[in-house]
RNA sequence: GGGGGUGCGCCGGAGUUGGAGAGCCGGGCCAGACUGUAAAUCUGGUGACUCUGUCUGAAUAGGUUCGAAUCCUAUCACCCCCA
């Protein structure tokens, strides 16, 4: 089983620290999960992730791997921990997420969704029972229920009809689950994803469907996608304070560093996002001082470390005038450089926030932390 | 030394066979975007100015013409061939 133990309330938030204990190890919470969708964080080696970024727990993607390398090869593999080589934790996204970004090449109905596959155009047909088999397959310590991430704007009906059919697939979801055993002999936790969009009713009436299923942790979806940052917290607000405060929350794919500071102050304890991968190999790099675009023409000559007080010895080892040169050179090592200096400051801040909730002195350091960290330099 | 050819914007290419160019495609450069990864991707800008517009502009200087990047002359630069 999964358990979660809360170990520190702050006082003025509703943040709490913890652990959360796996069949693949434990994690300390709030925690940030790294995006490694086809089986790899990109640009990242399975032993940086742990010695230098410090990583816990990272995420898989079931449509992704579905596709390649195949759930065949998969189970030869002995699951994705055997595959990768990453013995820790592994989440997997069930392929909800792709129900909204491959909008234009998926078709939903009651029964599931059929996608057209954006490699080769061949047609997928993922059902709810199909998308907990794959992550079975895939062997996830922490395996997703298949939901629809509904779009932003959202109609109100729209939003609502969707909700349901989460619901509904969630049922089928956990019957599935709980008949099917896993692959390899060890544990796997399945959680269920409130919806809702950004409508306050929807999102107390999903939350109270989601808990009243009583599985062992609980996760939010369809936000961060595209609504203001005061809408997202709004609904995480509403939301958490419907799950039950005992289990662990997963704000799905959020987000910036001040987005995850403001949503552990509302009591998330786990969260997932590709900015740190992605905005670093697009120049893009959050530091102690604040945000650069390495590949601004202003840190031309500029020698100085990358992030000299930062917690990662790359980022204090090399320049930005060298990372710089080789983001424009396109060279792979500045993707990698910067990915994981990306990577070491978001473990780094959710190690920091737990240190300040453990001190009870979460909601002042944060407020001052939100300001540092939306910086332009 | 003789003959032939080619010259435009940061670079390369296309194109202009006397009739509307601050104009096309790459690249570079300068910015911006990115939130459960169709993303080492995408978008915009890249002559000047007093900037909803105006001006300058086809190697340089002249000339012919109603009109010249296009034709003529000279000069300069580069390329090819002959000696």
């Amino acid at each position: 089983m999964l358990t979660f133990n809360i170990e520190h309330k702050d006082v003025g938030s509703k943040a709490r620290a913890g652990t959360i204990t796996t069949a693949h190890g434990t994690i300390q919470t709030p925690i940030f999960m790294p995006v490694g969708t086809l089986g790899t964080v990109k640009g990242v080696q399975q032993r940086d992730l742990e010695e230098v970024i410090k990583a816990q727990i990272i995420l898989g993607n079931t449509y992704h791997l579905y596709l390649r390398p195949g759930t065949e090869i998969l189970e030869k593999a002995g699951g994705l921990h055997r595959f990768n080589g990453w013995d820790k934790p592994i989440l997997t996204d069930s392929g909800g997420y792709q129900v909204y970004s491959l909008s234009h090449r998926r078709k939903i109905t009651e029964e599931g969704v059929t996608f057209q596959s954006h490699i080769d155009g061949s047609k997928h047909f993922f059902t709810p029972e199909k998308a907990i088999d794959i992550q079975r397959s895939i062997g996830g310590d922490i395996i997703m229920a298949f939901d629809e991430c509904t779009p932003y704007p959202c109609e109100y009906n729209y939003a609502k009809k969707s909700m349901g059919l989460t619901h509904r697939w969630l049922k089928r979801c956990c019957e599935h689950f709980d008949k099917e055993p896993s692959l390899y002999g060890y544990y796997q936790t399945l959680f269920p994803i409130v919806q809702g969009s950004t409508y306050k009713d929807l999102r107390i009436a999903s939350a109270e469907t989601i808990a009243s299923f009583e599985r062992e942790a609980n996760a939010i979806g369809g936000l961060s996608v595209g609504e203001p940052a005061e809408e997202m917290y709004e609904m995480t607000d509403i939301v958490c304070n419907v799950l039950p405060k005992d289990k662990p929350r997963y704000l799905m794919g959020v987000g910036t560093p001040a987005n995850i500071l403001e949503c552990i102050a509302l009591g998330i304890d786990m969260f997932d996002c590709v900015l740190p991968t992605r905005n670093a190999r697009h120049g893009l790099l959050y530091t102690q001082e604040g945000i650069i675009n390495i590949k601004n023409a202003k840190w031309k000559e500029d020698f100085s470390p990358i992030d000299p007080n930062g917690p990662c010895e790359t980022s204090r080892f090399y320049s930005k005038a060298y990372l710089r040169h080789l983001m424009h050179c396109k060279e792979l090592l500045g993707a990698q450089i910067a990915s994981l200096h990306n990577l070491s400051f978001y473990l780094w801040l959710v190690g920091e926030a737990r240190k300040h909730i453990a001190a009870g002195d979460f909601a002042s350091w944060k407020d001052a932390m939100v300001k540092k960290v939306q910086t332009r330099l």
